[in-house]
RNA sequence: CGGGGCGUAGUAUACUGGUAGUACAACUGCUUUGGGAGCAGUUAGACCGAGUUCGAUUCUCGGCGCCCCGACCA
Protein backbone atom coordinates (compact mmCIF):
# COMPACT_ATOMS: atom_id res chain seq x y z
CA UNK A 1 0.00 0.00 0.00
CA UNK A 2 1.19 3.30 -0.82
CA UNK A 3 2.06 5.27 2.20
CA UNK A 4 0.59 8.55 1.02
CA UNK A 5 -3.02 6.88 0.69
CA UNK A 6 -2.81 5.62 4.40
CA UNK A 7 -5.43 8.15 6.12
CA UNK A 8 -3.60 7.38 9.57
CA UNK A 9 -0.78 9.54 10.70
CA UNK A 10 2.08 9.64 12.54
CA UNK A 11 2.50 11.82 16.27
CA UNK A 12 5.84 12.80 17.81
CA UNK A 13 4.20 12.95 20.81
CA UNK A 14 2.16 10.25 22.80
CA UNK A 15 -1.11 12.12 24.34
CA UNK A 16 -0.51 12.90 28.14
CA UNK A 17 -3.12 10.65 29.34
CA UNK A 18 -1.67 7.58 27.92
CA UNK A 19 1.38 6.29 30.01
CA UNK A 20 1.56 2.57 29.09
CA UNK A 21 3.94 1.70 26.45
CA UNK A 22 1.77 0.02 23.88
CA UNK A 23 -0.85 2.41 23.98
CA UNK A 24 1.69 5.48 23.43
CA UNK A 25 3.46 3.72 20.67
CA UNK A 26 0.42 2.37 18.98
CA UNK A 27 -1.35 5.46 19.13
CA UNK A 28 1.74 7.38 17.71
CA UNK A 29 2.38 5.27 15.07
CA UNK A 30 -1.97 5.31 13.67
CA UNK A 31 -2.34 2.07 15.16
CA UNK A 32 -5.42 2.18 17.25
CA UNK A 33 -7.28 4.95 18.55
CA UNK A 34 -8.27 5.37 22.05
CA UNK A 35 -12.01 6.46 21.99
CA UNK A 36 -12.65 6.86 25.58
CA UNK A 37 -11.22 4.95 29.00
CA UNK A 38 -10.72 1.29 28.02
CA UNK A 39 -12.08 1.68 24.56
CA UNK A 40 -9.74 1.31 21.41
CA UNK A 41 -10.69 1.43 17.76
CA UNK A 42 -8.68 -0.59 15.50
CA UNK A 43 -7.20 1.63 12.13
CA UNK A 44 -5.50 -0.17 9.40
CA UNK A 45 -2.64 -0.58 10.42
CA UNK A 46 -3.37 -2.26 13.88
CA UNK A 47 -6.56 -3.91 12.43
CA UNK A 48 -3.69 -5.99 9.95
CA UNK A 49 -1.70 -6.62 13.29
CA UNK A 50 -4.82 -8.21 15.06
CA UNK A 51 -5.88 -10.19 11.92
CA UNK A 52 -2.78 -11.58 11.89
CA UNK A 53 -2.49 -12.40 15.32
CA UNK A 54 -6.04 -14.11 15.09
CA UNK A 55 -5.23 -15.89 11.69
CA UNK A 56 -2.30 -17.57 13.98
CA UNK A 57 -4.75 -18.38 16.50
CA UNK A 58 -7.20 -19.44 14.42
CA UNK A 59 -4.81 -21.77 12.50
CA UNK A 60 -3.64 -23.41 16.12
CA UNK A 61 -6.75 -23.61 16.81
CA UNK A 62 -8.28 -25.35 14.18
CA UNK A 63 -4.84 -28.04 13.75
CA UNK A 64 -6.36 -29.40 17.53
CA UNK A 65 -9.52 -29.93 15.99
CA UNK A 66 -11.66 -26.62 17.13
CA UNK A 67 -14.20 -25.51 14.92
CA UNK A 68 -15.30 -21.99 14.36
CA UNK A 69 -18.58 -20.08 15.10
CA UNK A 70 -19.66 -16.98 15.76
CA UNK A 71 -21.65 -16.59 19.04
CA UNK A 72 -23.48 -13.25 19.77
CA UNK A 73 -22.61 -10.54 21.96
CA UNK A 74 -26.27 -9.42 23.31
CA UNK A 75 -27.15 -11.90 25.93
CA UNK A 76 -30.95 -13.73 27.56
CA UNK A 77 -30.55 -13.51 31.32
CA UNK A 78 -32.01 -16.69 31.10
CA UNK A 79 -29.39 -19.16 30.71
CA UNK A 80 -27.63 -17.10 32.89
CA UNK A 81 -29.97 -17.18 36.00
CA UNK A 82 -29.38 -20.72 35.69
CA UNK A 83 -25.99 -20.88 36.31
CA UNK A 84 -26.07 -18.34 38.88
CA UNK A 85 -24.18 -15.60 37.04
CA UNK A 86 -26.67 -13.28 35.93
CA UNK A 87 -26.23 -11.65 39.17
CA UNK A 88 -23.53 -9.04 39.69
CA UNK A 89 -22.19 -10.33 42.81
CA UNK A 90 -21.55 -13.24 40.47
CA UNK A 91 -19.81 -11.13 37.53
CA UNK A 92 -19.14 -7.72 38.39
CA UNK A 93 -18.64 -6.51 34.72
CA UNK A 94 -21.62 -7.08 33.39
CA UNK A 95 -23.09 -4.65 30.81
CA UNK A 96 -26.90 -4.52 31.75
CA UNK A 97 -29.41 -3.30 29.54
CA UNK A 98 -33.07 -3.48 28.70
CA UNK A 99 -35.09 -3.86 25.38
CA UNK A 100 -37.63 -1.48 24.37
CA UNK A 101 -40.46 -4.52 25.95
CA UNK A 102 -38.49 -3.48 29.09
CA UNK A 103 -36.96 -6.93 29.51
CA UNK A 104 -33.29 -7.46 30.72
CA UNK A 105 -30.46 -7.95 28.18
CA UNK A 106 -26.92 -8.49 29.01
CA UNK A 107 -23.58 -7.50 26.64
CA UNK A 108 -22.07 -10.99 26.66
CA UNK A 109 -18.24 -10.90 29.34
CA UNK A 110 -17.78 -14.44 28.13
CA UNK A 111 -19.90 -17.51 26.55
CA UNK A 112 -19.73 -20.47 28.43
CA UNK A 113 -23.58 -20.74 29.47
CA UNK A 114 -25.17 -19.12 25.58
CA UNK A 115 -22.58 -22.32 23.99
CA UNK A 116 -23.84 -24.72 26.89
CA UNK A 117 -27.30 -23.96 25.89
CA UNK A 118 -26.84 -24.14 22.71
CA UNK A 119 -25.08 -27.36 22.16
CA UNK A 120 -27.84 -29.39 24.01
CA UNK A 121 -29.41 -28.81 20.61
CA UNK A 122 -26.36 -31.06 19.11
CA UNK A 123 -25.23 -33.48 21.41
CA UNK A 124 -27.38 -36.11 22.72
CA UNK A 125 -24.79 -39.03 22.44
CA UNK A 126 -21.27 -40.75 23.37
CA UNK A 127 -21.11 -40.60 19.24
CA UNK A 128 -21.35 -36.72 19.25
CA UNK A 129 -18.36 -36.19 21.79
CA UNK A 130 -15.71 -34.84 22.28
CA UNK A 131 -16.26 -31.56 20.43
CA UNK A 132 -14.62 -28.54 20.06
CA UNK A 133 -15.64 -24.83 19.20
CA UNK A 134 -14.04 -21.58 19.77
CA UNK A 135 -14.74 -18.36 18.43
CA UNK A 136 -13.08 -14.62 18.13
CA UNK A 137 -16.02 -12.54 19.04
CA UNK A 138 -16.29 -8.81 20.83
CA UNK A 139 -16.71 -9.04 24.56
CA UNK A 140 -18.03 -6.26 27.04
CA UNK A 141 -16.72 -6.33 30.24
CA UNK A 142 -17.36 -3.46 32.75
CA UNK A 143 -14.06 -2.82 34.39
CA UNK A 144 -13.99 -0.67 37.48
CA UNK A 145 -10.83 0.93 36.10
CA UNK A 146 -9.32 0.23 32.67
CA UNK A 147 -5.75 0.31 32.28
CA UNK A 148 -2.61 -0.42 30.91
CA UNK A 149 -3.49 0.95 26.87
CA UNK A 150 -4.81 -1.86 25.33
CA UNK A 151 -4.20 -4.51 27.69
CA UNK A 152 -7.36 -4.18 29.85
CA UNK A 153 -10.06 -2.81 28.07
CA UNK A 154 -13.80 -2.52 28.15
CA UNK A 155 -14.73 -4.15 24.61
CA UNK A 156 -12.43 -6.30 23.52
CA UNK A 157 -12.06 -9.63 21.02
CA UNK A 158 -11.29 -12.50 22.82
CA UNK A 159 -10.70 -16.24 21.26
CA UNK A 160 -12.70 -18.71 23.72
CA UNK A 161 -12.53 -22.20 23.19
CA UNK A 162 -14.69 -24.56 25.10
CA UNK A 163 -14.04 -28.23 25.34
CA UNK A 164 -17.25 -31.15 25.66
CA UNK A 165 -15.81 -34.32 26.59
CA UNK A 166 -17.09 -37.61 27.74
CA UNK A 167 -14.83 -38.22 30.82
CA UNK A 168 -12.39 -36.12 33.09
CA UNK A 169 -9.32 -38.34 31.51
CA UNK A 170 -10.52 -37.37 27.54
CA UNK A 171 -10.91 -33.57 28.61
CA UNK A 172 -7.50 -33.88 30.00
CA UNK A 173 -6.03 -35.02 27.08
CA UNK A 174 -7.28 -31.98 25.31
CA UNK A 175 -6.39 -29.49 27.91
CA UNK A 176 -2.86 -30.76 27.22
CA UNK A 177 -2.77 -30.34 23.63
CA UNK A 178 -4.49 -26.85 23.85
CA UNK A 179 -1.68 -25.89 26.46
CA UNK A 180 0.67 -27.43 23.61
CA UNK A 181 -0.86 -25.42 21.11
CA UNK A 182 -0.91 -21.58 22.90
CA UNK A 183 2.80 -22.36 23.09
CA UNK A 184 2.99 -22.69 19.71
CA UNK A 185 1.20 -19.59 18.94
CA UNK A 186 2.90 -17.19 21.99
CA UNK A 187 5.89 -18.56 20.04
CA UNK A 188 4.66 -18.05 16.70
CA UNK A 189 4.60 -14.37 17.62
CA UNK A 190 7.85 -13.96 19.34
CA UNK A 191 7.10 -13.97 22.52
CA UNK A 192 7.80 -18.06 23.65
CA UNK A 193 11.07 -17.09 25.17
CA UNK A 194 9.55 -15.12 27.51
CA UNK A 195 6.49 -17.03 27.86
CA UNK A 196 5.25 -19.18 31.03
CA UNK A 197 2.70 -22.14 32.04
CA UNK A 198 1.65 -20.59 35.18
CA UNK A 199 -0.29 -22.61 37.68
CA UNK A 200 -2.84 -19.96 39.31
CA UNK A 201 -6.46 -20.03 40.73
CA UNK A 202 -9.29 -21.17 38.98
CA UNK A 203 -11.28 -18.30 39.89
CA UNK A 204 -15.06 -19.34 40.46
CA UNK A 205 -14.63 -22.00 37.90
CA UNK A 206 -12.50 -24.18 39.95
CA UNK A 207 -9.31 -24.70 42.24
CA UNK A 208 -6.71 -24.30 40.01
CA UNK A 209 -6.03 -23.59 36.25
CA UNK A 210 -3.12 -23.02 34.31
CA UNK A 211 -2.70 -19.27 32.56
CA UNK A 212 0.19 -18.54 30.33
CA UNK A 213 1.91 -15.11 31.06
CA UNK A 214 4.70 -13.51 29.35
CA UNK A 215 7.51 -12.02 31.93
CA UNK A 216 7.58 -7.76 31.45
CA UNK A 217 7.68 -4.59 33.85
CA UNK A 218 4.20 -3.74 32.35
CA UNK A 219 2.70 -7.16 33.72
CA UNK A 220 -0.18 -6.81 36.74
CA UNK A 221 0.56 -9.76 37.97
CA UNK A 222 3.68 -12.08 39.62
CA UNK A 223 5.03 -14.93 39.31
CA UNK A 224 7.74 -17.24 40.47
CA UNK A 225 9.60 -18.77 37.96
CA UNK A 226 11.14 -22.20 37.88
CA UNK A 227 13.29 -21.73 34.92
CA UNK A 228 14.60 -25.63 34.43
CA UNK A 229 10.82 -26.47 34.30
CA UNK A 230 9.95 -23.58 32.42
CA UNK A 231 6.86 -22.82 34.09
CA UNK A 232 5.91 -20.75 36.93
CA UNK A 233 3.25 -20.25 40.12
CA UNK A 234 1.12 -16.92 40.17
CA UNK A 235 1.40 -15.29 43.60
CA UNK A 236 -2.16 -15.95 44.20
CA UNK A 237 -1.58 -19.41 44.68
CA UNK A 238 1.74 -19.18 45.75
CA UNK A 239 1.74 -21.23 48.79
CA UNK A 240 3.32 -24.07 50.55
CA UNK A 241 0.45 -26.44 49.58
CA UNK A 242 0.80 -25.43 45.89
CA UNK A 243 4.79 -25.79 45.46
CA UNK A 244 4.50 -29.09 46.94
CA UNK A 245 2.03 -30.44 44.96
CA UNK A 246 4.09 -29.05 41.67
CA UNK A 247 7.14 -30.48 43.56
CA UNK A 248 8.86 -27.10 43.47
CA UNK A 249 10.91 -25.57 46.31
CA UNK A 250 10.82 -21.58 47.15
CA UNK A 251 14.96 -21.44 46.46
CA UNK A 252 14.52 -22.39 43.07
CA UNK A 253 11.85 -20.01 41.90
CA UNK A 254 12.67 -16.37 40.53
CA UNK A 255 9.89 -13.42 41.10
CA UNK A 256 8.43 -11.40 38.10
CA UNK A 257 6.32 -8.94 36.81
CA UNK A 258 3.99 -11.11 33.76
CA UNK A 259 1.36 -10.14 31.10
CA UNK A 260 -1.69 -13.03 31.11
CA UNK A 261 -1.55 -13.55 27.30
CA UNK A 262 -4.28 -16.81 27.78
CA UNK A 263 -5.49 -19.27 30.06
CA UNK A 264 -7.11 -22.04 30.38
CA UNK A 265 -9.60 -23.64 32.55
CA UNK A 266 -10.87 -27.04 33.65
CA UNK A 267 -14.73 -26.13 33.87
CA UNK A 268 -15.71 -29.95 35.24
CA UNK A 269 -19.50 -30.19 34.92
CA UNK A 270 -20.36 -27.15 36.52
CA UNK A 271 -22.08 -25.74 33.30
CA UNK A 272 -23.32 -28.85 31.51
CA UNK A 273 -25.34 -29.40 35.25
CA UNK A 274 -26.88 -26.22 35.60
CA UNK A 275 -28.05 -25.94 31.89
CA UNK A 276 -28.64 -29.86 31.46
CA UNK A 277 -26.31 -30.75 28.93
CA UNK A 278 -25.58 -34.68 28.55
CA UNK A 279 -25.14 -37.22 26.30
CA UNK A 280 -26.27 -40.79 26.67
CA UNK A 281 -23.41 -43.70 27.00
CA UNK A 282 -23.49 -47.11 25.61
CA UNK A 283 -25.03 -47.74 28.74
CA UNK A 284 -27.62 -45.40 27.97
CA UNK A 285 -27.28 -43.60 30.85
CA UNK A 286 -27.25 -40.06 31.01
CA UNK A 287 -23.92 -38.39 31.77
CA UNK A 288 -22.85 -34.36 32.12
CA UNK A 289 -20.58 -33.20 29.62
CA UNK A 290 -16.93 -32.23 31.17
CA UNK A 291 -15.88 -29.10 29.84
CA UNK A 292 -13.23 -26.87 29.47
CA UNK A 293 -12.56 -23.23 28.60
CA UNK A 294 -9.71 -21.20 27.04
CA UNK A 295 -8.90 -17.94 26.48
CA UNK A 296 -6.48 -15.42 24.90
CA UNK A 297 -7.11 -12.11 24.25
CA UNK A 298 -5.34 -11.49 20.89
CA UNK A 299 -5.31 -7.23 21.00
CA UNK A 300 -3.80 -8.27 24.47
CA UNK A 301 -1.59 -10.41 22.74
CA UNK A 302 -0.63 -7.62 20.31
CA UNK A 303 0.49 -5.19 23.48
CA UNK A 304 2.50 -7.44 24.84
CA UNK A 305 4.33 -7.98 21.88
CA UNK A 306 5.10 -3.84 21.17
CA UNK A 307 5.56 -4.04 25.23
CA UNK A 308 8.36 -6.65 25.38
CA UNK A 309 9.55 -5.77 22.00
CA UNK A 310 9.61 -2.29 21.00
CA UNK A 311 13.02 -0.35 21.46
CA UNK A 312 13.10 3.78 22.64
CA UNK A 313 12.63 4.46 18.17
CA UNK A 314 9.37 2.80 18.50
CA UNK A 315 7.92 -0.89 17.63
CA UNK A 316 9.63 -3.60 16.45
CA UNK A 317 6.85 -6.24 14.84
CA UNK A 318 7.83 -9.98 14.54
CA UNK A 319 7.89 -10.89 11.10
CA UNK A 320 4.55 -12.94 11.64
CA UNK A 321 2.50 -10.51 12.83
CA UNK A 322 3.88 -6.77 10.92
CA UNK A 323 1.18 -5.27 9.36
CA UNK A 324 3.84 -5.61 6.18
CA UNK A 325 6.78 -7.39 5.56
CA UNK A 326 8.43 -4.77 3.92
CA UNK A 327 9.05 -0.88 4.08
CA UNK A 328 9.97 0.21 1.21
CA UNK A 329 11.08 4.02 1.57
CA UNK A 330 11.64 6.21 -1.40
CA UNK A 331 13.93 9.10 -0.59
CA UNK A 332 13.70 12.04 -3.20
CA UNK A 333 10.77 12.11 -5.74
CA UNK A 334 13.05 12.69 -9.02
CA UNK A 335 12.16 10.95 -11.58
CA UNK A 336 14.24 7.59 -12.26
CA UNK A 337 13.88 6.95 -8.31
CA UNK A 338 10.02 7.26 -8.56
CA UNK A 339 10.27 4.80 -11.49
CA UNK A 340 12.28 2.18 -9.57
CA UNK A 341 10.45 2.22 -6.46
CA UNK A 342 7.52 1.72 -8.35
CA UNK A 343 8.75 -1.12 -10.32
CA UNK A 344 10.31 -2.75 -7.13
CA UNK A 345 6.46 -2.12 -5.45
CA UNK A 346 4.93 -3.83 -8.70
CA UNK A 347 7.21 -6.80 -8.98
CA UNK A 348 7.79 -7.37 -5.03
CA UNK A 349 3.63 -7.11 -4.29
CA UNK A 350 3.36 -9.17 -7.75
CA UNK A 351 5.47 -11.61 -5.22
CA UNK A 352 2.81 -11.77 -2.75
CA UNK A 353 5.06 -9.66 -0.32
CA UNK A 354 3.15 -7.40 1.55
CA UNK A 355 4.82 -3.71 1.12
CA UNK A 356 3.67 -0.44 2.48
CA UNK A 357 5.44 1.77 -0.07
CA UNK A 358 6.33 5.26 1.60
CA UNK A 359 6.07 7.66 -1.68
CA UNK A 360 5.32 10.66 0.06
CA UNK A 361 6.95 13.84 -0.22
CA UNK A 362 8.54 14.74 3.17
CA UNK A 363 11.98 14.33 4.30
CA UNK A 364 14.52 11.52 4.77
CA UNK A 365 14.34 12.26 8.78
CA UNK A 366 10.89 12.14 8.82
CA UNK A 367 10.61 8.93 6.91
CA UNK A 368 13.25 7.07 8.46
CA UNK A 369 11.79 8.35 12.15
CA UNK A 370 8.10 6.99 11.02
CA UNK A 371 9.45 3.65 9.44
CA UNK A 372 11.39 3.28 12.97
CA UNK A 373 8.37 4.09 15.10
CA UNK A 374 6.16 1.99 12.44
CA UNK A 375 7.94 -1.13 13.37
CA UNK A 376 7.80 -3.25 9.93
CA UNK A 377 10.73 -6.31 10.08
CA UNK A 378 12.82 -4.51 6.91
CA UNK A 379 13.19 -1.49 5.60
CA UNK A 380 14.14 -1.11 1.79
CA UNK A 381 15.10 2.29 0.70
CA UNK A 382 15.18 3.30 -2.50
CA UNK A 383 16.80 6.23 -3.43
CA UNK A 384 19.74 8.34 -5.47
CA UNK A 385 22.32 6.49 -4.30
CA UNK A 386 20.69 3.39 -4.61
CA UNK A 387 20.13 3.38 -8.10
CA UNK A 388 23.93 4.97 -8.60
CA UNK A 389 24.88 1.13 -6.78
CA UNK A 390 22.54 -0.86 -8.17
CA UNK A 391 21.90 -2.46 -4.98
CA UNK A 392 19.34 -1.36 -1.88
CA UNK A 393 19.92 -0.44 1.98
CA UNK A 394 18.15 -3.15 3.25
CA UNK A 395 18.08 -2.74 7.31
CA UNK A 396 16.58 -4.98 9.80
CA UNK A 397 14.30 -3.45 12.05
CA UNK A 398 14.96 -5.46 15.51
CA UNK A 399 18.70 -5.65 15.03
CA UNK A 400 19.60 -2.45 13.14
CA UNK A 401 21.85 -4.91 10.57
CA UNK A 402 21.96 -2.86 7.39
CA UNK A 403 23.06 -5.60 4.02
CA UNK A 404 22.60 -4.46 0.42
CA UNK A 405 20.41 -6.38 -1.73
CA UNK A 406 19.65 -6.76 -6.04
CA UNK A 407 15.51 -6.50 -6.49
CA UNK A 408 15.91 -10.17 -7.29
CA UNK A 409 18.11 -11.05 -4.03
CA UNK A 410 15.45 -9.34 -2.31
CA UNK A 411 12.25 -10.94 -3.26
CA UNK A 412 14.22 -14.26 -2.99
CA UNK A 413 15.12 -13.80 0.65
CA UNK A 414 11.30 -12.75 1.00
CA UNK A 415 9.94 -15.69 -0.53
CA UNK A 416 12.01 -18.20 0.94
CA UNK A 417 11.43 -16.86 4.30
CA UNK A 418 7.63 -16.94 3.85
CA UNK A 419 8.27 -20.54 3.03
CA UNK A 420 10.08 -21.74 5.82
CA UNK A 421 7.51 -20.07 8.24
C1' C B 1 -15.31 1.02 45.00
C1' G B 2 -11.42 3.89 48.64
C1' G B 3 -7.40 7.53 48.02
C1' G B 4 -4.79 11.20 44.99
C1' G B 5 -4.06 14.25 40.59
C1' C B 6 -5.57 16.64 36.10
C1' G B 7 -9.01 19.09 32.23
C1' U B 8 -5.89 25.58 27.93
C1' A B 9 -5.55 25.23 19.64
C1' G B 10 -5.24 18.82 16.06
C1' U B 11 -0.94 17.44 19.64
C1' A B 12 2.39 18.84 23.68
C1' U B 13 2.94 22.63 27.14
C1' A B 14 3.14 28.02 29.70
C1' C B 15 1.23 32.29 32.11
C1' U B 16 -2.84 35.06 34.16
C1' G B 17 -9.06 37.90 38.49
C1' G B 18 -8.82 42.62 33.12
C1' U B 19 -6.01 41.63 24.97
C1' A B 20 -4.12 33.67 26.74
C1' G B 21 2.01 32.73 25.01
C1' U B 22 5.40 28.96 22.86
C1' A B 23 6.65 24.43 20.00
C1' C B 24 5.08 20.71 16.62
C1' A B 25 1.12 19.76 13.07
C1' A B 26 -1.99 22.31 9.15
C1' C B 27 -2.20 26.30 5.12
C1' U B 28 0.75 30.04 1.54
C1' G B 29 5.52 31.39 -0.55
C1' C B 30 10.85 30.85 -1.04
C1' U B 31 15.08 27.87 0.15
C1' U B 32 16.56 22.82 1.46
C1' U B 33 16.69 17.28 0.38
C1' G B 34 20.07 10.27 3.72
C1' G B 35 17.85 10.85 10.45
C1' G B 36 11.61 14.45 12.69
C1' A B 37 15.29 21.19 8.17
C1' G B 38 15.40 27.02 7.60
C1' C B 39 13.06 31.90 6.76
C1' A B 40 8.52 34.85 6.22
C1' G B 41 3.33 34.88 6.71
C1' U B 42 -1.70 32.62 7.93
C1' U B 43 -5.39 29.63 10.51
C1' A B 44 -6.60 27.68 15.23
C1' G B 45 -7.67 27.24 22.05
C1' A B 46 -9.83 27.86 28.30
C1' C B 47 -14.85 20.48 29.34
C1' C B 48 -20.14 21.77 30.95
C1' G B 49 -23.33 24.34 34.51
C1' A B 50 -24.16 27.40 38.75
C1' G B 51 -22.03 30.88 42.23
C1' U B 52 -18.63 35.02 44.01
C1' U B 53 -17.06 39.53 41.24
C1' C B 54 -17.69 45.60 37.67
C1' G B 55 -15.13 41.55 35.18
C1' A B 56 -13.74 34.26 35.93
C1' U B 57 -9.66 30.40 31.73
C1' U B 58 -7.94 31.66 36.80
C1' C B 59 -11.54 31.54 43.00
C1' U B 60 -15.91 28.29 45.13
C1' C B 61 -19.57 24.39 44.40
C1' G B 62 -21.78 20.64 41.31
C1' G B 63 -21.58 17.60 36.94
C1' C B 64 -18.91 15.13 33.13
C1' G B 65 -14.30 13.26 31.41
C1' C B 66 -9.19 11.51 31.85
C1' C B 67 -4.87 9.57 34.57
C1' C B 68 -2.29 7.29 38.77
C1' C B 69 -2.06 4.11 43.54
C1' G B 70 -4.95 0.41 45.92
C1' A B 71 -9.02 -3.14 45.79
C1' C B 72 -11.20 -6.08 41.86
C1' C B 73 -10.07 -8.87 37.42
C1' A B 74 -14.78 -15.75 36.06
Amino acid sequence: MRQSQLFTKTRKEAPSDEVSKNAQLLIRAGYVHKEMAGVYAFLPLGLRVLNKTIGIIREEMNAIGGQELSLTALQDPEVWKKSGRWSDEAIDVWFKTHLKSGSELGLGTTHEEPLTDLMRNHIASYKDLPKYVYQFQTKFRNELRAKSGIMRSREFIMKDLYSFSRSEEEFRKFYEACAEAYIKIFDRVGLGAKTYRTFASGGSFSKFSDEFQTVCEAGEDTIYIHEGRKLAVNKEVYNDEALSELGLRKEDLREEKAIEVGNIFPLGTRFSDALGLTYKNEAGEAVPVVMGSYGIGPARLMGTVVESLADDKGIVWPQAIAPFAVHLVQLGDDAEVQKEAQEMYREMTGEGIEVLWDDRDARAGEKFADSDLIGIPLRVVVSQKSLAEGKFECVERHSGRTVHHTLSELIGQLTSHKSSL
